[in-house]
DNA sequence: CAATTAGAGAACTCAACGTACTCTAATGGG
DNA sequence: CCCATTAGAGTACGTTGAGTTCTCTAATTG
């Protein structure tokens, strides 16, 4: 009632950004959450930093004061989502134990960070520095734990010995992600078997040369 | 010097669009020369319109006409551009057949086709229609140039019966994908001569089960 | 308490997709 | 040849979303 000559340059008297805030890490993990689940909702090419502000109920300069641009905000919301690399099945069988690493990245994939991998393509991994970050964070890739699973089934004498070449470690990985980027998600179960069974586990039979 | 009162709404006295034009499909092939050009030049990302439609002396508006919508141009301007799929290799030998489509795809790979693939994967074939679209014009896919090689290489005695299965047949074009759209192009020659004397010439030798 | 920091919401600029419009170069038919 | 029609070149426009700037003021700290 009294505000007398304070006219400034906009009088917005409805809007004074009234209620509480949140501050520090809470508020980046309520934007990274909201940054997952709205790559899960509408996948990478229609994510905008829009609907993930509204959807954290956040403003966007905040967004912007954490992550440089949209490609960063989703990936640090997908390495946060990565599963721990170091718990590896050890079953006893090389069969099993690939099945079981290959359900669970064709899982992987069909969730958030599959959509994230589509954005990688296009506008991470053509870039030299950021594919540099990429290949530290995700350290699980598919090539190291293949060769954890042969190692030891070499020793069990499931596999031959000087199997694992470079071009064969990557063989399970590749055909995974093939099948996702080209059919998309989920990854049916007999593919994966096949891939096992058909592909993986004759390819660690047999000796290289 | 007499145009007396015809000020209509806008009068710019200097363009009036003079200048010989294209019509029909000389102006089709011009664009998509550019479009390839364009897609070359910069990528599947960057690749815009406007630019194309400049470098080919070209409307929008012409564009628009025959294109629908920017994936539209950029894939005629890649089905123009694949070889033809019926040429394959029959050097007696199933090593060398494997190493030459593989090499011919990596050279393939290594141009603007290989720049639509990545637009393939976040753009088209997350959709229905178009992924079925692609699956028909792309009809020398990896799995059934592989099939015509085995059978032959069979028949010779240099595969074993039986060993086509379909997560095989698919082996070797997955792994040059993989390569390519993880480290880029060119795909090294090493890796292509480790994918088949590694995997897929002894992937082959062994029965399925 | 006062000064500082940073968060919420709004407004803004720019690029590019896609659309509409004007002027007029080609083409085809009578 | 002339006229009507088509479509091509260039421009302007609306919309969307990335990214930026600004204002107000809720938190935090000393």
């Amino acid at each position: 009632m009294t505000n007398p000559g304070i006219a400034g340059r906009r009088p917005p008297p409805t809007d004074h950004r009234k209620g509480p805030r949140r501050r520090g890490e809470e508020l980046h993990a309520a934007i990274r959450s909201a940054a997952l689940a709205e790559l899960a909702e509408v996948g990478y090419a229609r994510f905008t930093m829009d609907a993930v502000a509204v959807r954290a109920k956040a403003s966007k300069a905040s967004l912007y004061r954490r992550w440089p641009q949209r490609i960063d905000l989703i990936m640090d919301a997908i390495y946060e989502n990565l599963p721990d690399p170091d718990t590896l099945p050890d079953t006893g069988s090389f069969r099993e134990d690939a099945l079981s690493v290959l359900r669970e990245t064709g899982a992987l994939l069909d969730g958030p960070a599959g959509e994230a991998m589509r954005g990688l393509l296009t506008d991470v991994l053509t870039d030299k520095e950021r594919a540099a970050e990429v290949r530290e964070r995700v350290r699980g890739n598919g090539a190291n734990v293949m060769g954890v699973l042969v190692r030891r089934a070499v020793e069990r004498g499931e596999c031959a010995p000087g199997s694992a070449t470079p071009r064969r470690l990557e063989t399970g990985s590749a055909l995974l992600r093939y099948h996702f980027l080209f059919n998309g998600a989920p990854v049916p179960d007999h593919v994966i078997v096949g891939i096992v069974d058909e592909v993986i586990v004759p390819l660690f039979a047999a000796p290289a040369d």
